[in-house]
DNA sequence: TTGTAAGCGTTATCAC
DNA sequence: GTGATAACGCTTACAA
């Protein structure tokens, strides 16, 4: 096989296809894009494109349609497997549909954000899908966007777990299962966002019961200390004041019920402990406490079905998806 | 603020910026490009940019020069939380140097990955991250592409952590610790890639040493079944015939140690166990148990700095980056 | 230096 | 139904 001047490295155009098929432009474009062509034609192109290797130029493709086929996903990290579990579903309903995901990761920094904005519209995505901790969200008012657990005014569809009935479950759960003195701890609550639901919920539920419950409220990027500083206040000799917490995560939990053990208490025996997300372990499968889980699926697809689909007119629709409560180790069965 | 007609919902463009700023349509490319122009005009084009809200259309661009600023990155999933520690290390790396970053998940589907590579030349992408298990990789020759712990061929550079070196130490490390009677267990050996090398790094240590040892290799895919029966089959009462083992991967070692404690036997105590990859925790930041480290962040930077800088000229060269032992409590201190 | 104009690879609007 | 042809928004010689 001699190859002996090396090929001009150019990747085979329309052009190319034609004149390969003998047709014209307009004819291999339309065979391209599926729009009814003579059926002697259709072949002789497919097979001239086969031939040659063709592929069309999404970006040549994009300048004329404006379309991209293209959607920005806008996440705070990957470090933490409810957004990587994120990431992964939205990466895969787009594929589904024949959509690329760019995936832009913040590092919860406001200016990060922002620079992905105008990324997002330099590039001419099709649409962003974010969750994003920043409290303005300054970008294009033609560019369809649809948030996470965030409500950016109504013009931004924003969908979530069913937060406050989430809350409310745990609450539920906890005095079912016998618990008396109720402990709430939420990180995070100062957002205007869905996720405070939680504790709206819970506490909702708790005193519509008449039940005993102590609130805790730290905003994000607060530290945990006064968590501990609050446990650790009531707990005498291994007892504790309270029986029962809601954590806002299940991160927090997992270190709540690390402080616990260490201070000797036990869980679930002394304490029961509820958490939120639930994320399956990695390597075992199972939830790494007991939970509300968030519908992480559902979440993705939906948000993508809304900005590919609902367009402009889904506007203003706030969608809370169900939540599970799921055993997993940190409450009594 | 009265806006009867419906402005045209059509986004500047640099005809526009020309005519805004008196000047023409090259002029304002070189202000966009930085290309050396007349003081007084930069600053013109630039109110003008400004005033329009302009930003350059990449799509457009791209045709032109044929390079994107965008890079694909092909994953396995994202539900394992070094794969996404490696696409959040990847994407920060790319953002940094100007760049954008496709995700594509194969979940471990050839099919899905033979599509992706399809998209990736469609898309114009000036190159390609991929972490794959097919077998045969097929792909233009003009695309530049680095593989995380995968050989392609000479040509195709590879990144990983030092596997062999990584084997070793855990071989050390567990001798050192007082192991005698050592266990290999490996899934994924046949993959012909850089992992392997980790039983192999084990094995010669061991065998150097006159140590005692039984590797226990698996394919991808299979179940874990073999590793059991084999634990099952060598535990007395409580009492193993081995006191040492090291798992092909974090995960592995997590479900193993689970076993292990459910028929009696104790972690460190009775077995020690060393797994490899080494992520930490996301509630605690620890790692979740004895392990060899993986450089994540350096192995995302390498790939990316080989890609975008090395070009061609890399091609072939596979880079080891060092690994490190790090106790996680599986192991006695 | 700055302006002009010819494409880059498509799609879409026309006459044919 | 098919084939020229004019955009799409930009870069880049090249001319002024």
């Amino acid at each position: 096989m001699l190859r002996a001047m090396k090929q001009k490295k150019t990747t085979p155009t329309m052009k190319d296809v034609a004149r390969e098929a003998g047709v014209s432009l307009g004819t291999v474009s339309k065979v391209m894009n599926g729009i009814p062509v003579g059926e002697s034609y259709r072949a002789r192109v497919e097979q001239a494109a086969q031939r040659l290797g063709y592929l069309v130029n999404n970006y040549a493709r994009g300048l004329k349609t404006n379309r991209t086929f293209c959607v920005a996903l806008l996440l705070p990290s990957l470090r933490h497997p409810f957004f990587a579990a994120l990431a992964d579903e939205v990466v895969a309903c787009l594929t589904r549909r024949g959509y690329r995901c760019i995936l832009m990761i913040t590092n919860f920094d406001p200016e990060a954000e922002h620079k992905c904005f105008r990324m997002v519209q330099q590039n001419k995505a099709d649409g962003l899908i974010a969750l994003t901790y920043s409290s303005d969200l300054v970008v294009d008012e033609s560019l369809p966007i649809v948030t996470f657990d965030r409500h950016f005014g109504p013009a931004i569809p924003c969908v979530s777990s069913d937060n406050y009935c989430g809350g409310q479950m745990a609450a539920e759960k906890l005095l079912e299962l016998g618990c008396r003195r109720l402990l709430m701890l939420h990180i995070g609550a100062d957002i205007p966002g869905e996720a405070h639901k939680r504790s709206a919920g819970f506490g909702d539920y708790c005193r519509r019961r008449g039940a005993d419950y102590t609130p805790i409220l730290l905003q994000e990027g607060d530290t945990e200390q006064p968590f501990y500083r609050y446990l650790e206040e009531h707990i005498r000799d291994g007892s504790a004041d309270f029986d029962g917490i809601f954590c806002s995560s299940d991160d927090v939990l997992l270190r709540i019920q690390a402080f616990l053990e260490q201070h000797g208490v036990s869980v679930p025996g002394d304490v029961q402990l509820i958490g939120y997300d639930g994320i399956p372990d990695y390597a075992t499968g199972r939830y790494v406490c007991s939970t509300i889980v968030q519908p992480v699926d559902r979440m993705a697809e939906t948000a993508v079905n809304i900005l590919l689909d609902g367009g402009h007119a889904a506007a203003g629709a706030s969608i809370c998806l169900p939540v599970k409560y799921a055993w997993g180790g940190t409450t009594r069965s």
